[in-house]
DNA sequence: CGGATTTGACCTGCGC
DNA sequence: GCGCAGGTCAAATCCG
């Protein structure tokens, strides 16, 4: 995952408005009147622009180092999450091999399988055949089978994973593997829905919720269903969702909000639509178009608001004005 | 009262 | 064939 490339961090700060670079020589006769230091006209006006050039140039440079410091969190961000990826993809493969496992599970989780764990959200995905053995032949090979590692409060004794769907508890069993017990799940919000899914604290740590995802949905979320097709709740204002569905997870980020990005993604499974090893936890990759769209919204919603017009304007105005006296700044 | 959850019994597949 | 373990069923129970 790379967000630099996503987004421009780049602020395109419009000060059309304000009439300061292009149109100091129609200044507003108040304008004039805190800074006329006995100057002529035309000395001052040039002082200004090479003034203002200066400052625009200080804030781009500014600007281009926030550009980079962004970029090289990224960087470290990913690299950590890396790692913590990998620490779990080994921790579940000592999980879950032990040396009386069936032969079905045995044989399942070498290979494919992607697991990952969030350090506060849910995550990820894998297609796996694990606990197939119960099941026909045909429906071994089509299942899709998913993991979903969710860390949740120690104090939390409900197996409960959200997701968007509905469940319906219909057993709960203690396996020999792990002191807590495993419940099943079917989901219960299309009765024709053949998914089910079994969730199970892991043995290691008890405040991480293991479900595994069997089959696919053929409905759409609760969320779909009361807000139509749009996964995302309010893509301009409060943006923030996530969901799974048939054709794979969901990852709407929440700009509004200060939690960090890793608790805004979850539930990055299910990439049913592929059997092939996918990278989890990859933050949905929306197309060009959409990133486009979401990066509008938001310059949209900025320079719609007047509350952060004025500030801006008063921040700008009051920079340049403080520059113009010396002594200050 | 109806839907969800709990829980013991039963079923099925696998290893020995 | 037997025993074990995981998965499912369904009656009992809970809860809003």
């Amino acid at each position: 995952m790379d967000y630099s490339p996503c987004i421009s961090t780049s602020l395109d700060l419009n000060i059309k408005p304000l009439r300061v670079l292009d149109e100091a020589p129609k200044r507003e006769p108040q304008e004039s009147n805190f800074m006329d230091l006995g100057l002529n006209t035309s000395v001052k006006e040039e002082i200004n622009t090479g003034a203002l050039v200066e400052e625009l140039n200080r804030v781009s440079a500014e600007n281009k180092k926030l550009t980079k410091m962004l970029t090289v969190m990224c960087e470290n961000y990913n690299t950590l999450r890396s790692q913590v990826v990998d620490y779990m993809s080994k921790n579940a493969d000592k999980e879950l091999s032990p040396s009386k496992k069936r032969k079905s599970d045995s044989s399942n989780n070498i290979g494919d399988n992607n697991v990952n764990m969030l350090t506060n959200g849910a995550s990820e995905s894998s297609s796996t055949d694990e606990d197939s053995s119960k099941k026909p032949r045909e429906e071994k090979i089509t299942a899709k089978i998913s993991r979903v590692y969710v860390r949740t409060e120690t104090s939390d004794t409900s197996l409960i994973v959200k997701d968007g769907y509905q469940w319906r508890k219909y057993g709960q069993k203690v396996t020999r593997d792990n002191p807590c017990p495993r419940a099943y799940f079917k989901c219960s919000f299309a009765p024709s829905c053949p998914v089910k899914k079994k969730v199970q604290r892991t043995a290691e740590d008890q405040s991480v919720l293991v479900a595994t995802y069997e089959g696919e949905h053929n409905h759409p979320t609760q969320m779909d269903e009361t807000s139509g097709s749009s996964r995302c709740m309010a893509i301009g204002s409060v943006p923030c969702s996530t969901s799974l569905n048939s054709s794979g997870p969901t990852i709407t980020l929440d700009l509004t909000k200060s939690k960090s990005p890793i608790d805004s993604q979850s539930n990055n499974n299910n990439n049913n639509s592929s059997n092939s090893n996918k990278t989890a936890l990859k933050p949905k990759t929306e197309s060009p178009e959409i990133q486009r769209f979401l990066v509008e919204q938001m310059a949209s919603s900025l320079t719609k608001d007047p509350g952060f017009t004025a500030a801006l304007a008063a921040a700008i105005s009051g920079r340049i004005f403080h520059q113009n006296l010396p002594g200050k700044w």
